[in-house]
DNA sequence: ATAACTGCAACCAACATAGTTACAGCTTGG
DNA sequence: CCAAGCTGTAACTATGTTGGTTGCAGTTAT
């Protein structure tokens, strides 16, 4: 089935909420209630952007998290990237048979299909940015304000 | 850390085995052995395959598996569509909270967003066919053949 | 000091995967 | 006709990953 954590999605969903939030910071503990989630599990993903220099945390109280570059200079490629190992399509378990003429050349075939269309992936992520992300939910949210008149 | 199976890998093997025995058959015993894996596993892929029209099986004695279709007109997406779920980027765990601007918005543009990406990936993938791949794979054999002499 | 944060290690249950065993059913060759 | 050699499938195991949780040490503002 599935395949992929869920990581991305909750990345993704962090870096709208703080670029939502501007100046200021969030907690864990807002960003989790938004998800549904763990404060934990929220730290564990957003340590990872912070490791790639997306966000930036503060410790003790008043503490949080808050973006550590411009929203338009974030894409989902970036949040992509720090919270997942690239491998989307995963090779083969053992390598293949070295008696065999496909198996002993189909290896370092499939890795250039594969690894192009991995890239043919990011390439689609990177041309939306979190600010654009942004800008739609609040879009969204004017629809709905409308629609309730 | 990974994350999808390797049945895409082991399902594009198979069928660039199949199109380099062209009118003939091979049994699941035989990729397996290729594969250095297991006639069952080997069984249960190539299933999918023929239930995506790809191949197809004859029973009993002297039987086994043969392309449905010529390996110029099957291609790795044909592979990665039969046996693996669409789905790359998996969406929230669960749904976020309806209380957050963010939380009630994001599943529905993110899922548009990852779609596009997913797409973009199998159309790179659907630009290989198994011919092509098999194309190349015999090409490494003769060069490996003059290096050696 | 104490409250409110982050950071981190150590778990747990649920699930998917690769691999295996076992066996029923089909088909061909002798 | 019967045995050999296949497919088809169910059942089971070991392993790894994921989302989630608890507990606690360290840091900082009030």
């Amino acid at each position: 089935m599935a395949g992929l954590s869920s990581r991305s999605a909750v990345a993704i969903h962090a870096l709208t909420m703080l670029a939502h939030r501007g100046e200021g910071s969030l907690t864990s503990a807002e960003i989790a209630d938004s998800l549904e989630s763990n404060p934990v599990l929220v730290r564990r993903i957003l340590g990872s952007l912070r490791n790639a220099g997306l966000v930036s945390s503060t410790e003790g109280r008043g503490g949080g998290w808050s973006l550590a570059r411009a929203s338009r200079d974030i894409t989902l490629r970036d949040a992509y990237v720090a919270v997942e190992e690239g491998r989307i399509l995963s090779r083969h378990a053992h390598p293949p048979s070295d008696a065999c003429e496909v198996g002993r050349n189909i290896g370092a075939l499939l890795e250039v299909e594969f690894r192009d269309a991995e890239r043919a992936m990011e390439e689609r992520l990177d041309r939306t940015t979190i600010a654009r992300l942004l800008q739609r939910v609040l879009a969204a949210e004017r629809e709905l304000a409308s629609a309730d008149r």
